[in-house]
DNA sequence: CAACTCTACAACTGTTTAGTTGATAGAGGA
DNA sequence: TCCTCTATCAACTAAACAGTTGTAGAGTTG
């Protein structure tokens, strides 16, 4: 199925938030530990040296969007991911990153000799 | 290529900075604009109904971090896309998008019933 | 040269939001 | 019941940033 073209500004508004909400060192590197699987938020405090409190907000954000989901048991609170999509859009962007990289290292290359 | 686990902290300060820099609505009309191919300042500035300031500005940042390419020609600048990828991470946020409408659907649907 | 066009830069404003701090709610365990 | 641990809420501060206004500079045209 193609995008639409021009797309429509309530689609662009979507997919801006969407990045926006990935835009965030603290929020990737809370799916970056996710990956490993189901993380209760005491979890994820420990593992990224971060408060309690803004580990939480950060979860709540992505929760809001889709992309982790929630699980309580007991006294805990287990978040998971549920929309895998986001390590592809990590991995295209990283793919991006080292074209850049490649690039510049060809520059460089071709000044040394 | 697989990523590195845990990501690096230089790493993820890259990745956030480009999912932010595609998080504004904006940019992402400048780039389904481009998407059409090389265009001017002015062009754009017309095509999207903003000022000419604001287009050159948003335009920066996306030359900035590589994914748009400027060319002088006489009085007049044209941008075109360099980094075809964004596409891609556009193409998987609506796939992400859609896959959620979906889920809504259907529990609509079962509550129908 | 003078008038005009196109682009970029700088300063300012208002908004958004990340992170902190303090308080609160709720689920076990003694 | 009282205590502890965990998660969330609320209010605040500081920083980032989008959009506007004004302007400078480069290029073109008359």
């Amino acid at each position: 199925m193609a995008l639409p073209h021009p797309l429509p500004d309530d689609l662009v508004e979507l997919i801006a938030r969407r990045f926006r909400v990935i835009g965030e060192p603290m929020r990737i590197r809370l799916l970056d530990r996710l990956r490993e699987g189901e993380a209760t938020v005491s979890d994820l405090t420990d593992a990224l040296d971060a408060s309690q409190q803004n580990v939480s907000k950060h979860l709540a954000v992505m929760a809001d969007v889709g992309i982790v989901g929630r699980r309580k048991a007991g006294n805990h609170v287990y978040y998971r991911i549920v929309d895998e999509g986001v390590f592809a859009l990590c991995d295209q962007v990283c793919g991006s990153l080292r074209q850049q990289l490649r690039a510049v290292n060809d520059l460089v290359e071709g000044v040394g000799r």
